[in-house]
DNA sequence: CTAAAAGCTGACGTCGACGTCAGAGGCAAG
DNA sequence: CTTGCCTCTGACGTCGACGTCAGCTTTTAG
């Protein structure tokens, strides 16, 4: 069982993001007679995948929803329905990002042409 | 040239918005004797860029940065070398959430199977 | 034993992209 | 002329994921 510093330091977060995580009811602690969070080794681990899951812009409540699954594999119709929605919308937000990126790109490519020709990497 | 209101329908952003644009630099617009704003048809065009760069995650001062290079086709090696960094966060960024979709993925197929199988979709 | 380091619970601050409200002026229709 | 919609500026509100500070207790190192 180790102290909440702990668990920070071997997660990569700050302290106060393991508290919020707590009072979003996305992590668990077992308490010290004194009242001092503990955590289990797989805290680290479960730490680790909350933050993916942030990375990827889910919001806390999302991340709610969906890690009692993680925790004791029971899913139901409906969240298995929610899950394909965000599916949905994080295929359409790395839809989004690709096409940026190609634009990016094509800005690229053409003003480092026009670097050598002269001509405007854009018009309207 | 129309006014604020036609701008925002047609380009499907709100009032407020052209005006917040307007603020941080991303957006110009003349102005009628009595101070009202009047934006040429090319605007509805530039709404659109400044809106894909924004779904895209790309910040007020990233577009303001980038939008010159739109405009005259100018572009420095300075701001080349910061549109390849700005490639790179993005494909970082693309890459998590590919991430997180596969791991939706997995979940998702465990989940079925599990639905038939009995067996969880995922354990620590 | 004592001082530093770490933890605790509030509670307010931040940042970005707007929403929303207040109070006032502009503009075409009846 | 007035009704009603549009626009203006300025300023405060919002939401989410924490940062930060205050004031106090607990644990650890020397």
């Amino acid at each position: 069982m180790m102290r909440i510093g702990e668990l920070a330091t071997r997660a990569g977060v700050s302290v106060r993001a393991l508290r919020y995580y707590e009072e979003q009811g996305l992590l668990t602690s077992e308490r010290s007679a004194s009242g001092q969070r503990l955590y289990p080794e797989g805290a680290v681990f479960r730490v680790g995948t909350i933050q993916e899951l942030y990375a990827a812009g889910l919001s806390s409540k999302s991340i709610r929803t969906m890690l009692p699954c993680v925790d004791n594999g029971q899913v139901t119709p409906e969240l298995l329905a929610w899950f394909s929605a965000e599916r949905e919308k994080l295929d359409r937000r790395i839809g989004d990002l690709v096409g940026t990126r190609d634009r990016l790109d094509a800005i690229i490519a053409a003003s480092t042409e026009s670097w050598q020709t002269g001509v405007p990497c854009r018009s309207e």
